[in-house]
DNA sequence: GTCTGGCACTCTCTTTTCAAGAGTGCTAAA
DNA sequence: TTTAGCACTCTTGAAAAGAGAGTGCCAGAC
């Protein structure tokens, strides 16, 4: 009966899904013509609806309630009928002007992204922080003293990574002494990775007598392999996040609005906490990202976790291609104003690109307000 | 009619107390004196508990409900009838180790901490990093190059405290440049708290043309002005927290289980959720903590902020005294394994101060597993 | 052939009622 | 002072009934 996907009907989509995003109420005919005036009857609508639900773009929960999009429906609406916004240019200035105010502070940057893609959406976000794909290599040590038996150890490596460390001395130290070990060491582990410096340590320890190191040496040398040990462990892992209180707004986390089960409004409250918390439903999702260029929305069921079928994901990398680079993005209930999340979602990622970039080349700037 | 409160009241409170934190039911006449043996009938418990009530330990919540501590009931419970255990052995071995495996990052510490209290006490945890009371004064800067034209600034404060900032270079700088320009402003700002180092760049930059400073040791002047003033102005707002989940899975938050609406249950999640992501209810206690000494355990309405009036709040001290010290702790409902609890945040806040007092005099020593 | 008005039908949602159950409070007796 | 007995209160759950929302379909109009 259906001849497919008319102009029409695609209109109609668009409304009903516009209309749910909105309201988070099944769409009825009779409201689409009343609310967006359209010239037809709502039983000509209801026709419409019919053949847009065979088609498979919406559903039904019940006989007698209104319609709902399907995540065919959401992708349809996604990939050709959605308006192609970008954020508000004053929006985009107050934007940039926060990240200006905590310029040098990387973790900053993170934070800030977190915070703002949550409030832009009105969901969740997820930043991973900047990885390199190549394992991590060393750069240098700097020692400085804290007191008299207590050192800071600060470990460079390549790709601006750094990490800070406080290291007990076993005796008193100079802050000559610690300058010379921290030199040495800088250039006997320069651009090694950690097999390399594993290997330099294990062999030490074997030529016992004649040790090619002093005790202290030893002791530093021992700290940068575990350091660099436990970053490159938890390299994948790290997921920072934010926004739950704005995705646990959403109507379809208040059991009056969502007109169901109060019961089931908190088991969902309680997993979504789960999802964020232990990043499980997103593993997949980010090194793909990862992989991948512009924009990426995933749709309730299009991600293989079972848990996530009610959410949708919408990721973009960004870094330095081929030096460094992390994911960041929304997540939230399938029914997500997609225009504005992913607009949010893309303007953010070039913007944190853009700092990125100014920390591996000074050829590039930082965009000033 | 009550003739104060006898032994006999006494016990049967605190076996009230006990149950209801079990199992979160109002507890009823009958079911004490199965469960518990009491050999007198459930008609002596009941006037007992009638008796109990009058002198406010107790509430009813209607007719025919079973009784539930008052905030009073639980604080006498606190002051008087609690067992005074510590952590199993084992257990404080096992967290022990815990932080023994993140030794030398305070960070790590901090954030163990936290996960350790929710997991032992079941509930949120909060956990302030350690301060000084002092205000801030500079010990020296490190410059480290990332590469040609970024640096990474160490700044290392009194007391431990390390902040790192990357700083693009106005022009290529060469290490020896680098380290020239850290040490004499290292020597220039040694011991200066925050006002001194403005004053500094006034002055300099009204004698124009006979800088004191180049061009380059002014812009790194001019970031740490920037980084010391906005590490004293966040210096009392951060609060890590963590144990949202664990908190969440009381009975008080699971309609189920609450016996009540489900509509406030996720009231009240919101809510609690509000608590820890903005530290409200929590300003006044913690400043409070940090002026006493011992185990603080604020009981419900106690705590003089309304929404905090179903909550109960342990807070502990930690750091070394008149040198750096924060606060951690407990926060759940009232309802709430008070022993166990009190014991978690002892024993943490104890590790705790170890650990920083390692950190500012040799002898002491972290206890190694 | 497409659109529209009308109307029956379905399902939800709310309210009411009723019975069962839990636990107390009181009284009178041991 | 303790206890048994019993009436009373309040909750909880199930079932029933009525109102309302919205669809699906048919028959007629354009």
């Amino acid at each position: 009966m259906s001849s497919g996907l008319t102009e029409r009907r695609q209109t109609i989509l668009k409304l009903v899904i516009q209309e749910f995003v909105e309201t988070a109420q099944p769409v009825a005919s009779e409201t689409l013509v009343r609310k967006y005036r359209l010239n037809v009857s709502p039983a000509t609508v209801r026709n419409e609806l019919a053949a847009l639900e065979e088609l498979g773009y919406l559903t039904h929960l019940h006989t007698s309630a209104g319609r709902v999009p399907t995540d065919i429906g959401y992708r349809f609406f996604v990939e050709n009928l959605m308006d192609r916004t970008s954020l508000s240019l004053p929006e985009q200035r107050m934007i940039r002007h926060q990240f200006y105010q905590v310029r040098g502070e990387l973790d900053q940057w993170i934070q800030l992204a977190g915070s703002v893609l949550a409030r832009t959406a009105q969901n969740a976000s997820v930043v991973t922080p900047p990885r390199s794909a190549d394992r991590l290599r060393f750069r240098q040590v700097e020692l400085v003293a804290i007191h008299d038996t207590m050192a800071l150890a600060v470990l460079v490596f390549h790709g601006g990574v750094v990490k800070q460390q406080t290291l007990a001395l076993d005796a008193v130290r100079s802050p000559d002494d610690l300058r010379r070990c921290a030199a040495r060491i800088s250039s006997v582990l320069a651009d090694l990775e950690l097999g390399d410096v594993e290997d330099l340590l294990t062999r030490d320890q074997q030529q016992e007598g004649s040790a090619e190191f002093g005790d202290f040496e030893r002791q530093v040398l021992d700290l940068v392999a575990r350091a660099m040990d436990a970053f490159e462990a938890q390299a994948q892992e790290q997921i920072y996040s934010d926004g739950l209180i704005e995705m646990l707004s959403q109507p379809e986390f208040i059991p009056a609005l969502a007109r169901e089960d109060a019961e089931r409004a908190v088991e969902r409250m309680r997993r979504a906490l789960d999802i964020l918390k232990s990043g499980r439903g997103l593993g997949l999702l980010i090194p793909q990202a990862l992989a991948s260029d512009g924009v990426q929305v995933i749709i309730g069921g299009e991600n293989s976790a079972d848990e996530m079928r009610e959410y949708s994901v919408i990721l973009a990398r960004y870094g330095v291609e081929r030096a460094v680079t992390g994911v960041l993005g929304v997540i939230g209930p399938t029914r997500m104003a997609y225009p504005r999340s992913i607009s949010s979602v893309r303007y953010i990622s070039s913007l944190m690109s853009d700092l990125l970039a100014e920390l591996y080349q000074a050829d590039q700037r930082l965009p000033e307000s």
